[in-house]
DNA sequence: AATGAATGAGCTTTCATTCAT
DNA sequence: CATGAATGAAAGCTCATTCAT
């Protein structure tokens, strides 16, 4: 599970991969029971009951057990981001935001219906990423810069039009991913709380202990 | 891996279990090995050889595998709360602290104190709740109630003395562990960071990112 | 791999079988593979990916693993012994060898000429009839009429005209294998020995070991 | 099937590993079915059944199959080059062999009676030495030269005393291995001549036609 | 209390082969 | 003629667990 594995992958992805019937099958199958039990839990031969497929058939589109997670995990990284980028800059493009706030409110609501609709995938995400100290130091090389730049560019825009403190970006960042992506995974990933989740409320509260304290 | 383990356990447990070398040998090496790789992936052999222990021995002790998992985990929770309540009733006794701020620097430092020591443990502890959904589940039934009493009477103290503002307890509540209790997790489970770190101003920063937002 | 296949295949091979270019390319990988690792360990993958084929080819113009083995050993018999007695009848015919000896060079230099032109077919065929009891008796019994005739003809022949002892022909003929036979398997099939061997040496050494004894 | 496992299994060997009635069992089927079929044509499930032994245990005694045939191996050539050396040696200090003939004689019955005690054994080894190019030239590697040294001493000894003719020892050597052992392989290896066989005048043909010619 | 030999179910992976296109 | 997706049996090996000593 090292970087190799990684590039090959995104390489053997990259060159199509045509989606037969059965390979997305296997798909589904991999990432219900992976969110379910986690990887380790779950045996190929499981997957390829649920799919309808032989075991073999498995690792005719998948060298190992491995490669199927990954390339599950890199499918969702490689659509959850450029995807987000380029809503989020179309967005920016034709008419940016007034405030901070109504910002943050459009990517919270951007990132809450894309994670809603993989739920799933975000389980496996996050358990996996927590559960595996090598492959989340791998993907946090490879991913990190991008998403950095970007928030950083928004802070520096809204702190110059004196929307929010002169904090360090850094700062602003580990807090904002401990309010709302700690929240995304205990929405999403731990808790049943998706399931009723009143949004509006929710994306509210998210927003406010993000921008103010509890201080009286 | 259902609430009976537990209660059985939790008896067992209780009725004594005197701590023979060999004994403390196996938990130390299963702490270390389900923290580096994970419950699932570190086998009864790997805890036999690292723990220099026969195989059979682990099963003198503990009637599974799971069962060995558990007792780790009970002893750091039984551990846990018990010790944190004392500390922090025997302080409360002696002199009430005068600031919300003050109780949250003591509370902080108190728990940081503690993971540092267990540092394996803690990261043993994040990664199977995650990763187990029903062992998440269970123990937040069990323990959740008395942490939660112990916030609440203080959120209330506080509100009435007029140093936090009137929010609902609730609400205070999780804003108070995505802040603090992730940082921890982050600190201490996910990275490395807990190495080098600059703990005054690190619980600063934690505190102030509870108390004020970053709104300008 | 019972006497069935053998006789079976003959059969398709004499029904011709048009030498496609993908044909030649999987014989030509199929050799080489079973030269290096054996029959048994080499899969139909690893031929079908060193022929630049897919692995349904190799099964459309070879019903199994075996037949192709079999295809393989039976062209490299069904050429060795046809030609091999074309050529020395011819000569014989020409002009007689006028010494034993003088027709053991002959020999020698012809089937070391052939092997050498065939020597990873060579390799297959010494490892695969030591490997497989079965496939050595079926074979054995198959030829091994041929060869002894013409050889117990030429002993006969050579008794007459008083070069060689009056031996019983069956220990002529034993003896003649161990000491040749063994040198050709030892030369091209288990050493290197075959790419750097000074080839008139070479045979005068065996013709010498043959017809004179070590004893003083 | 490097010279690690090599050397890893020798001190393995050395260590005693206490001799289990299963673990015979283990290795008795073993050399049978390997003899039989081939190492690669026997599943480590049909020698667990033979061997009446789950197959666990098989693992439980020899980390991978590769490591179970080398054992088996290594076992045969710690046991049949020591025993050789010091019977010979013994012979050869209480009253030396008058003849070079007498020595050979001498020999080859001792190594006969070995190899007709142990001949599954000697199957195997000569299957998979021919079989496998790198076991074999690990095997060559770590023990021809003491072989050759024994051979070499005795060579220059008679040929001293005026029995053998003044040949390279080299050339000797080579002669004798391909009238010797050729014929070792032939009958306990590849026919099943040795189960009619008449010891004296096999041995004796064997002596003949290493030491005398065929030319009349 | 501790061992380590033994188990058998289960694991991931590879295999030769089939078949619709 | 050639492909490559699909198969299911079987491979080697690991696993948590038991039990006689």
């Amino acid at each position: 599970m090292n970087k190799n594995i990684i590039e090959e992958l995104l390489e053997q992805t990259r060159v199509s991969k045509r989606e037969t019937e059965k390979l997305s099958q296997i798909d589904e199958a991999a990432i219900t029971l992976f969110a379910e039990r986690g990887f380790a839990n779950t045996s190929t031969k499981a997957i390829a009951t649920k799919a309808n497929v032989s075991e073999g058939t498995i690792f005719k589109h998948y060298k190992t057990k491995e490669h199927l997670l990954l390339s599950i995990l890199l499918k969702f990284i490689n659509v959850m981001l450029p995807v987000m980028k380029k809503e989020i800059f179309s967005k920016l493009n034709a008419q940016s935001f007034p405030t901070f706030e109504s910002l943050m409110r459009f990517f919270i609501l951007n990132r809450l219906t894309f994670v809603r609709k993989n739920h799933d995938v975000f389980k496996v995400f996050v358990k996996e990423l927590i559960y595996n100290d090598a492959l989340r130091a791998d993907l946090l090389k490879a991913h990190s810069g991008d998403i950095t730049r970007f928030f950083y560019e928004q802070f520096d825009h809204y702190k110059e039009s004196g929307q929010i403190k002169p904090i360090e970006n850094a700062i602003l960042m580990r807090r904002f991913l401990k309010v709302v992506l700690m929240d995304f995974i205990w929405v999403f990933a731990l808790s049943e709380a998706y399931q009723n989740l009143n949004e509006e409320e929710w994306i509210s509260q998210l927003i406010d202990s993000y921008l103010e304290g509890i201080r009286a």
